[in-house]
DNA sequence: ATCTCCCTATTTACTCCGACATATTGGCTG
DNA sequence: CAGCCAATATGTCGGAGTAAATAGGGAGAT
């Protein structure tokens, strides 16, 4: 064990994902990554698609051969591609992403979010968050429900259109994933919370907000302070249902 | 577009993933992460460590700089570690770790698993897939159900006890998710997948299977095949329920 | 003459090495 | 106590040599 415990949890990844270029902080690989990363997800490298050679590909993006392929062995990790000896680098099937990886997920949306795929998300979130809400409301206990109202009051005061308001809405959700006691669950929170993060700003970039968000929150957060395992289940289920609406008519318009 | 399209499909990962050492096929850099992923998971690092500097550690395992700095970003890229000049590798908290990827979940069953995540996971899939088998119920095309049947009689032929059987276990929950038309569930079959496949296993360790499973299969497939959402979400929920009993018994009686 | 199989040759990623650049930390000094 | 400075570990670079997998050609059999 060594000094200097509590650090390393900058999780500003979500605030300052959006940046294209490489500015400090942000490592030569990691900006390829992202680079390439996007590439692929807007469909500019299909799958099959096959990547110039290293040498080529390196000399082209000015970085050298060790930066590049470290940014390979990333979209690697992630399923993205693979690469074999004389075969070169190829863009894998898309049924091989890894779309819940939160930085994948960044990827996909730092373009035109594909419509189809905002509705799977939401689909998912429908299935899984109201079943987290009813498990949470069995398992909750007095730190869980300081959480929730603390990022609640949060909520109330920043509002949806700053950072820091998301930031608490994101915290409201992972504060329940946390009261179900499940690893699993707790895990999809950080890739659902990241989706829901961007399709929020979506929602802010058509219009300012139609809807005051509160309200269904609060019925959530009522119904598993009271223990109501159904009821917390059932506002869920409209929360999220409200919010693929809200989201679904700002892309529409647009 | 250039030739051989129809290639790069060898899943084999999840056939060959619990190999130790470097067989060809296998990269250095790929056993050095597995070497590593699996001593995080395991807990011989334990969040908030710091690794040994690059130079002394790459010396430690005999491999060169670059091999073991490529292995770092794959663990970089799926949440395990972060790297900061001049303070280090640090292994983060466990709510960072990715632990839905099919490659961290087979580095987290390389080991004893822990009983408390392998319920978390059932618990996600008693969610997930009863949702998915209702949606499949109302999507569902001939080619799904085509799917369906032919893993099923895959299923009987080479029974859970081979490798080829448990393939076509997973092929005919993967045949489901594929029928609700919604890609994040399909993704997550990667992972639950991925999981089911090593609980399979491990539920053979202990003893020859005492449940045919394939009835339980048969209703769910019935279920979907008639088009009864209502009952393919509870047979699959029967499903998981033994599966989960299964494994349970034979975790502790081990 | 055609087909099959094996073997070689080439292409490409993979690994290694040694040097330099950069950023962050922690101590030092004013 | 604040701001500067140097030590240190990661980050980046370029090149050289190794190993693997595919494609193509040649020998053998049908």
């Amino acid at each position: 064990m060594t000094v200097s415990e509590a650090d390393y949890n900058n999780t500003d990844a979500s605030a300052r994902q959006g940046d294209e270029a490489r500015g400090p902080g942000r490592r030569l690989h990691g900006a390829i990554a992202h680079k390439l990363g996007t590439a692929i997800l807007s469909g500019k490298y299909a799958p099959g698609d096959i990547l110039s050679g290293e040498v080529a590909f390196a000399e082209e993006l000015q970085v050298s051969r060790s930066a590049y392929r470290e940014a390979i062995q990333v979209l690697s990790a992630k399923g993205l591609v693979a690469s074999r000896p004389k075969a070169g680098t190829r863009v894998l099937p898309r049924d091989r992403w890894n779309l819940l990886d939160p930085e994948v997920l960044g990827w996909a949306f730092t373009g035109e979010p594909d419509i189809e795929f905002v509705r799977s998300l939401f689909e998912l979130r429908a299935i899984v968050e109201p079943a987290a809400a009813r498990l949470a409301a069995q398992r909750r206990d007095k730190v869980d429900l300081k959480a929730m109202k603390d990022a609640l009051t949060a909520m109330r005061r920043h509002t949806l259109t700053t950072e820091a308001g998301r930031a608490a809405d994101r915290d409201f959700h992972k504060a329940i994933l946390q009261a179900t006691r499940n690893d699993a669950l707790l895990v999809l929170s950080a890739s659902i919370g990241a989706a829901v993060n961007w399709t929020t700003q979506f929602k802010q970039r058509a219009r300012a907000l139609p809807r005051n968000p509160i309200p269904d929150h609060v019925r959530v957060y009522d119904a598993i302070a009271a223990g109501d395992a159904a009821g917390a289940a059932e506002a869920m289920n409209v929360l999220v249902d409200l919010a693929l609406e809200d989201t679904r008519s700002s892309m529409e318009e647009k």
